[in-house]
DNA sequence: AGGGGCTGCGACATCAATGTAGCAAGAAAT
DNA sequence: ATTTCTTGCTACATTGATGTCGCAGCCCCT
């Protein structure tokens, strides 16, 4: 989709501004396009000329984000490395782009299909890590991969806000897949 | 806060403006408040008539919807019944609520005071009755309540979206209770 | 060095949302 | 029944966000 190739200042300008969107939007979710180019150090014509309305800028967020946690996923080689490594590092990464891209990633415009697509990539790396887990015994034969998903999804996503203190992924990750697996019930 | 007493079709023209804010938000965040109006079948001046403005609709809206919560809560007798009946039917009954007013609760403005104050007595409620659980045995000695109450909190969150088929509340308060207590791991 | 993109700036034009006001008609409370 | 409150309507004022243009000047690329 690359279609023209950007000049390298206009490509500073668009990670500038995109950077920018998912920090002011996340403090403020109806900022206007004005505080946005402000955030990125731009006027707001060159904002206007990236991204012809607020509705292709928060598509071009979520794109980018998205293709953040799909690279994030890919970098732990969920196919090759054994379960529950892959689990933990795939959980450490995206934990790492989901605290900075939050906004972006729970904002991204479902109608679109260029973003739905890396999404439902995203969905399927995870669907089957889940899945040859199971088959390796680290979750029970019976599981809802379905509702685990959802749960995993739902604990990244705690994990992620309200920290004042930012947290070591790792640590993080553990806690993660600690209460994926087990719980908070008396460990028998 | 019941400052003035209003009259009884007032009344109603606020409970419809607060239902109306609730569906017409959930479905667009952005709406206008003309919007709104249209959808609780009153004219927009109105609206404005019982809220001065977005923000004190949103306020409005907020602590209505706290309120409920609380009162679902509390309706599970949750300081006398046994700790794991009280839990299941607290569970239920706030998940009842949440599946109707989740643009409500999770946009409520933090900075409001009656509203805040809800919240809390909410948030002593379930930690009081996780205490209690714990207490008893059904969670682990050692069982780290901060992160249990944020990870229950998610979990009922996770539930109440993209539920297509409306879902007995009985159902979902189990499976979340049973995800609480036991993760997705084998059983031992 | 030269040509062409890119940016900041200032100026406009629109448009939608917001908030206010007054009045006549209808509903509620006593 | 009467008084008081509430509503719908219409009209108006204001504000803030959007989106566009043109131009002078600077930065990139080759």
């Amino acid at each position: 989709m690359a279609a023209k190739p950007l000049r390298a200042d206009a490509e500073r300008s668009v990670r500038a501004i995109l950077d920018a969107a998912q920090r002011v939007l996340s403090a403020n979710p109806a900022a206007s396009m004005e505080q946005i180019a402000e955030a990125a150090g731009v006027a707001r014509t060159t904002v206007h000329r990236r991204f012809a309305n607020r509705e292709a800028l928060l598509r071009a967020m979520g794109l980018w984000a998205w293709q953040r946690v799909k690279e994030a996923i890919e970098a732990a080689r969920p196919m090759t490395a054994p379960p529950m490594v892959a689990m933990h590092q795939a959980t450490a990464n995206v934990l790492a782009v989901k605290d900075s891209w939050t906004f972006a990633l729970d904002n991204a415009d479902a109608a679109d299909p260029e973003t739905a697509a890396v999404r439902e990539e995203v969905a399927a790396l995870r669907d089957n890590a889940f899945a040859a887990a199971r088959d390796v015994g680290i979750f029970a034969p019976d599981v809802d991969l379905a509702w685990l998903a959802r749960v995993y999804v739902a604990l990244i996503s705690e994990s992620v806000h309200g920290q004042e203190e930012a947290g070591d992924p790792d640590v993080l990750a553990t806690r993660v897949i600690d209460t994926l697996l087990h719980g908070f019930g008396p460990r028998s």
